[in-house]
DNA sequence: TTGATCAATCAAATTATGTTGATCCAAACA
DNA sequence: TGTTTGGATCAACATAATTTGATTGATCAA
């Protein structure tokens, strides 16, 4: 995640990687910082394919980076990435209160 | 959207309803300000049907609210629920770098 | 080497979401 | 009233996402 301004459809691929609950639960487990896979799956009570495939979504979406040390495999959150759907959102609520005029118009 | 700091399940709704391409349309849509649902069929392409059934999950959500006037119906965005996800977003970077201890622990 | 372990990947089955067209309801206006 | 219009809702269908269990590749230790 370069630049800090996303366009609409990397805001939609960060919106649908975060949008599910086992992988809120794995933002929320590294929000306390990086963590091994393997920690996850007991932490998390997950099956090892599951929360592979829930992994791949958040990291191909740029949420989550990793990290290889001997057999095992760190991920932690992309701080960057959060920080760029923040900086969305809050351009959204900047102009949202106008109101319309009538509308037979 | 009173609270202004989000639970799992209320994040993960705000988060599912943002995550599609066509309530993403409506959103920017609606950045700009208020409007009513006739002008955003014409604008934004969509059969009534459909932009009725989007228009639902964002209101259910909690980004919508609507107000009626005569048979026109008025949308607008909800900046607190807005706020309030940037704040759950800004949450989770604050401890997330912290490196893991190396793992056959 | 061999066997064991961590983690990614794949295909098949399941589940969840979105789309379509028809129908319904309420407000406005003749 | 009767009719038109804006918008919500519903059921049937279509599409997309997730789960499962099996398989694979890579690393490490014996």
């Amino acid at each position: 995640m370069i630049q800090n301004t996303l366009n609409r459809e990397q805001s939609r691929q960060l919106l649908k990687a975060l949008a599910d609950p086992i992988r809120l639960d794995v933002i929320h487990a590294l929000a306390q910082g990086e963590r091994c896979v393997c920690d996850l799956t007991g932490e998390l009570n997950l099956s090892q394919s599951k929360l592979s495939f829930h992994l791949r979504v958040l990291r191909e979406a740029g949420l989550l980076t990793d990290r290889q040390s001997g057999r095992w495999i760190y991920y932690r959150l992309q701080p960057d990435a959060l920080a760029a759907l923040e900086a969305w959102l809050a351009d959204l609520r900047r102009h949202c209160s106008q109101s319309a005029a009538p509308c037979p118009s």
